[in-house]
DNA sequence: TACTGCGGTTCGCATACTGAACCGTCGTTG
DNA sequence: CAACGACGGTTCAGTATGCGAACCGCAGTA
């Protein structure tokens, strides 16, 4: 590991939780000597990347990290950090993947990438997602802002005898997806699509959009399902990390235990 | 110069009219050997702050600045006290504002904001402001810390003829900001630029740093000039109510005499 | 084919990083 | 008060570790 791989290590320790550290507390956490990390904290400092508080003289996160954030921000949009991700998804599962946008009270198709496994696939050609028929749009009223769920009961189109077109009917299949960590779109928007999705984050921590698997309903398998999840998984920590975001915790938790009872999914129909 | 520093130095060298550079590239900027920086750069990359596009091999800013970014911001969050003032001031000067945050003897960039309603702008692009040569850097020195001069004459870099090159010249200029409230820089940092800033105060009573308007020369005229500094007042006030802080009564008064001394004209106010 | 510039690698040398030990200063405590 | 411990910060011998000249393979090109 090398000097700078050492100091740059020193960043991840500070948290929204725990926002300053001292001198000493710093060498426990890292369990490194204390000329040393008070060398690589100096370091640090004179790069901007942290501030010591005159005050107490403890550490914290300092501003040229405002500044190359902002850089990073106007240099990679948002599509670049999802392309290689779903590339990966659709040639692992064989399907047609793609990623959403979550804008205002409007899901956004994002990206799409198709895979070249199958000759039949479900095309996706929408610029604008149905929040209540859509496994994308599930997932984004699942776990992101509350007040989008008046939006969505606003507009139940019916696309499919599947769709839910009640607002007890959206709020059941919300509860589902808030229980298992991935939206499903059971032929609710197309007769022969089946869709899976994860939600993804940003760096505000609030969902940002979905990444999801459109199957056909008829290769539609229990081991294709568990597969998908379970690439969807990897799919949306990439793309979430690549936006600057973490996957919370309490939804990492549901999909450990979601994939590991497969028994759990009820076909609604 | 640690290591450390030397890797962290890299990163400065991104901007958004330079987002991605290559291995070669990054030795011309640094001036360091290639290997040395091969080795910097896969630190940074093991951490997060840089990543290598797959296609061209070429170096961009990383993911995990965002997410560092994000922690500084819920720390300190300065930025969001700042964003809404610069966007008044930037909408109500037609001129492109910017904010600058004083830490240590550094002057860094904080968050900027473009008008649209010019399309020649002056594009602020930097991670540290010079002292000596711009709006901001003559209001730090004015009102901030009075060592602060000192790190300032050991760097007088001329970045145009009109650039202070002495310390007699800077002190000059210095003390015109000290019997204006505004700092001026005329096209000290860029041929074509021409800056004024006031002042903004943080809780502890000192100076926090500067907000600034950067407009093109060739448009800058006396009305433009008591309109801009109209609403730096009103940014700067409202910046340093954000960062806990307030204007101090002399810089008040400064402010007031200043804009209707020079000129007969009132400030739509 | 030879040439140029690129990203990446090797290896011997000495630089600069390491960490045990130390210093001065706080608050606390018997 | 004096002893104590925890803290931030400093010193110094010894060697790990970063340094850079030279090199490799590749791709474009003239």
């Amino acid at each position: 590991m090398s000097s700078a791989t050492k100091a740059l290590t020193l960043l991840s320790y500070f948290s929204a939780t725990r926002p300053e550290i001292g001198l000493s507390q710093m060498c426990r956490i890292a369990g490194r000597d204390k000329a040393t990390t008070y060398r690589h904290l100096q370091a640090l400092e004179t790069a901007g990347f942290v501030e010591q508080i005159p005050a107490t003289k403890q550490y914290r996160l300092g501003p040229a990290l405002l500044q190359l954030a902002q850089v990073r921000e106007a240099t990679v949009p948002r599509k670049d950090g999802a392309k290689a991700a779903l590339a990966a998804l659709a040639n692992a599962t064989g399907e047609t993947a793609h990623a959403t946008l979550l804008s205002g009270n409007v899901l956004y198709g994002l990206c799409d990438c198709e895979s070249p496994h199958h000759s039949t696939r479900a095309v996706i050609d929408m610029n604008v997602f149905p929040l209540h028929a859509t496994a994308s749009g599930l997932c984004t009223l699942a776990f992101g802002p509350e007040d989008l769920l008046r939006t969505a009961v606003a507009n139940l189109e019916a696309f499919t005898e599947n769709t839910a077109t009640t607002e007890t009917e959206l709020e059941a299949l919300i509860e589902n997806v808030r229980l298992t960590g991935f939206g499903r779109g059971d032929k609710s928007f197309a007769t022969e699509t089946q869709g899976l999705a994860a939600p993804v984050f940003d760096h505000t921590g609030h969902l940002a959009g979905a990444v999801a698997v459109a199957s056909v309903a008829s290769r539609f398998t229990a081991e294709l399902e568990c597969s998908i999840k379970s690439e969807l998984i990897i799919a949306a920590r990439e793309i979430t990390r690549n936006w600057g975001g973490t996957i919370p915790d309490a939804i990492e938790a549901l999909w450990t235990t979601s994939l590991n009872n497969p028994t759990e999914m009820e076909p609604t129909s």
